[in-house]
DNA sequence: ACAATAAGTTAGCCATGGCTAATTAAGTTA
DNA sequence: TAACTTAATTAGCCATGGCTAACTTATTGT
């Protein structure tokens, strides 16, 4: 036992871990994307995004939003001074606008696919952020061909 | 401005609180499914499953993994003594087995749909531990219908 | 205008999952 | 068998993203 195991396929292994790096990757830009498209979606609503709203919205406490706007903010995807209202950099809705993009295709996806609209919205919540440009696209061929 | 925005939806709200909740939850599982599916891989492949070659497969640094193979021991899921061997549960081999499965079923979706299979492959890395069962076993029905 | 309420922030805790450096155990070979 | 090499573990660091409690600032209403 305890062999020196071989190695019969570097190659794949090596994919392997890329993968794995870059699945890691993703899950440290959901809460950037997430939180910059619940924003667009507040300011939308209601003319603007509090972090009252935004703990609300994705069910966690007040001060663990305001540590995130923090990282928002250093990646300069807001505006915001303490206290005052939150905006959008030009960048920050321009990632929110392909967010939700991208957020619906994967929804409308689902649903032409034949998922239940509130399963869809669930599945996609966790999905949009690992799914590639070429996957996406086909996702966006097979809802738009389906639906006309 | 920051008018008391009014609760025009709490229905709505209530289930994106979950939602998110729900993709948290899924985040934590993660890992364990991941590790898990690799020992199976690794002990079907080679005959045992060592620290160091998960610790590859991966692309972490071994302590990390001896890290979280004690959460996995906690949850019952390996049996693994200090430099010794890494043996499955009988649940672990069952959580592998449902994985393993999980897992070629969101490819051979995605390969189904006209996703290249090296894309395919690196999207269901992600997207296989967000996919509910219902949307699961769409996909399992549009692979079959397509393939056969 | 000022007291009461609501919202936001700060400080400081916890767990997780990365890491490196140092140690210990096991396996191999001269 | 003794020395060397490789694998595994331990200790201890860092960042992230949760949390509560306490404090500060804004807003509202009398």
């Amino acid at each position: 036992m305890m062999k020196p195991h071989s190695n019969p396929a570097t190659r794949a292994v090596e994919d392997q871990v890329r993968q794995f790096e870059s699945v890691r990757t993703a899950h440290q830009s959901e809460i950037v994307e997430d939180y910059v498209e619940l924003i667009a979606d507040l300011i939308h609503q209601y003319g603007s995004a509090r972090p009252k709203d935004i703990a609300e919205r994705l069910g966690v406490a007040q001060p663990t939003v305001t540590k995130n706007l923090a990282r928002l903010k250093r990646e300069k995807l807001i505006l915001h001074e303490p206290y005052r209202s939150i905006q959008l950099t030009d960048e920050g809705r321009q990632l929110a606008a392909s967010c939700r993009k991208r957020h619906r295709t994967v929804v409308e996806f689902l649903i032409a696919l034949g998922v239940s609209s509130e399963v869809a919205e669930h599945d996609a919540e966790g999905i949009e952020h690992h799914v590639s440009e070429e996957t996406l696209q086909v996702f966006e061929a097979y809802a738009s061909r389906r639906e006309t």
